[in-house]
DNA sequence: CTCATTGCAAACGATTTGCAGAGAT
DNA sequence: ATCTCTGCAAATCGTTTGCAATGAG
């Protein structure tokens, strides 16, 4: 009960992949794909940037939300923390609004069954004002 | 303006797939995915099942949502109308609960930022009763 | 030296597409 | 006969993984 951390898992050694995608996150280039970060960083194979991405993200460094069809985007854990993300179908459009919003839903989603909703990890889809707008069947 | 059906695309024929598609859903088997589809009907290619199910859903018979990680599942419109989706990150679990759990949200999404909440068509996720208890980081 | 980390290519799951042939009207 | 539909294989997209080489401690 002394040195078996229970859940520590593997010593981390620090590699240049892991470094070049914190640094970029931290230059806040704000929420971000895994294949956006490779294109910035030709000495880093994607792959890589997955692994390096899964790691911080084990951390708590980092954290990565689903834009409706779209990849999944990676963010600083900190940055990400306040806000949800309602993704436009249509143009893909990403609307961030304060969790707040999501509370009363939350709320109620939990008393009546149970389900604690995880709003930050999937975002939530429909569309904008602009593409809502256009889409009222051709008006006419 | 008489024959020109502006947006009445080609001329739809009966094949064998579009109709087995049909009947397993007539069939009442709740919301399945199309690989499920394609394996109760071993005479229908999946690709035929994806393609069959894109016309039936262009008609308007069919409607499909996502659920979170999962692939999508597909079910007949009238069906999927009334209810939306909580998925269970963890354990997969689909609850289902009463469109109108919904509008509440909806309405601020849309009077706040003139974005339309489309809650049907991606599901929304979280952590069932169960796993959320679970989740509790190992109680003890 | 040892073990984590990397690069690369190949595997993956879900879905789409090109093409030639079968089928419906 | 015409034009849609189907089967199959191959391609796609985003992401993961096996393996051997590299590098940090």
């Amino acid at each position: 009960m002394s040195t078996g951390d229970s859940a520590s898992g593997p010593v981390r050694r620090a590699g240049r992949a892991r470094g070049r995608v914190l640094d970029e996150l931290v230059a806040g280039l704000g929420p971000i794909t895994a294949e956006d970060l490779a294109a910035r960083l030709p000495e880093v194979h994607v792959s890589s940037v997955y692994r390096a991405l899964a790691v911080l993200e084990e951390e708590g460094v980092v954290a990565h939300v689903h834009l409706g069809h779209g990849p999944a985007v990676y963010q600083l854990a900190e940055e990400a923390d306040a806000v949800r993300h309602l993704v436009c179908d249509v143009c893909g459009l990403d609307v961030v609004v304060p969790s707040g919003v999501f509370s009363p839903l939350r709320r109620r989603l939990e008393r009546d069954y149970g389900f604690v909703l995880d709003a930050d990890h999937f975002a939530v889809v429909g569309r904008c004002v602009a593409c809502a707008r256009a889409t009222r069947r051709h008006p006419g």
